[in-house]
DNA sequence: AAGTGAGTTGGTCTATAAGCCGGATTCTGT
DNA sequence: ACAGAATCCGGCTTATAGACCAACTCACTT
């Protein structure tokens, strides 16, 4: 589940997971992906399912009164969205209007859908052109400073 | 039970809890949920009945004359209210009054809940955008400075 | 050039939320 | 103690978002 591929969505904010990645999903058995925010930039990421328990259990296990820590769980679990799917169909999946809105592709046709091998993101066009060219973003994002006992952990 | 969602209180300030976490209730065999006050932020913490046991057990093994401690405990054993429902029905909800007026939303039609695995929390919609958004919130609240013992624990 | 697979679009139908209403129970004041 | 008021609780109705189903188009392959 690599590469970089720009697809569109259509009037309703619904989004056709690519056939390269649909055929990844089912050949690990998953029926269920997680849309969710990226807690450092305007843009969502899509875990299948077994991924995203990972992730979330060790997000809850970060218990605590800590507001960095809590920031992190509420952008990220707090924003959660479970889509199952049918893996003969489509895999039409509607993307929340909240992360919509968040990503910036609420009016958008055509977004930038980049694979990270077992996860994928979903950025406005612009915006991934944007940083790939080191240039800035137009909407500004949560600037955390991360603990150490944080920083070393994936999401 | 995660994600975001914007629900509204009906005249008696009553929360119809929303299908998805319905569900997830009812398949934890749970009959009853906590609701309490979240000791750092103008909102409201909900917990099924299982979870909020580990937690106040936890808490009120919390000795010593430690006066933050023992804010922690006022605050969220001392506000705690616990609410039986029928999962056959539509699990609506009676926040306390005085819970409401903590949270900033007596007079609100519109709430924000935001869901965190095995629990959620109830926000006024302008606190929690104000939040997201890096803003400062207009009710402010305890700003404890944690002993580290504490900061590690689950609320 | 016909067929296949992928992307895109549209329509329908159901589940859910929200508002309303009536009845029950509790509270308050005289 | 009783009447009136306020609060609480369940059921019913309606509007709608979103899930489901299916068709159409386009591109690529052989």
């Amino acid at each position: 589940m690599y590469g970089f591929n720009t697809v569109s969505l259509d009037q309703k904010g619904r989004l056709a997971i690519p056939a390269k990645y649909r055929s990844h999903l089912i050949n690990n058995n998953e029926t269920k992906v997680v849309i969710t925010k990226d807690p450092q930039y305007p843009s969502l990421k899509v875990y299948p399912e077994s991924q995203w328990d990972e992730i979330s259990s060790k997000l809850e296990s970060l218990q605590g009164l800590d507001p960095i820590v809590r920031n992190l769980q509420w952008t990220i679990l707090g924003n959660a969205s479970v889509i199952e799917f049918d893996p003969n169909s489509r895999m039409l999946v509607l993307i929340p209007s909240e992360l919509r809105k968040y990503a910036d592709i609420s009016d958008q046709k055509q977004i930038s859908l980049i694979g990270m091998g077992n996860k994928f993101e979903i950025w406005n066009v612009n915006n991934w052109e944007m940083r790939q060219t080191g240039g800035s973003l137009s909407t500004e994002i949560l600037d955390v400073i991360l603990p150490e006992s944080i920083k070393s952990m994936s999401f």
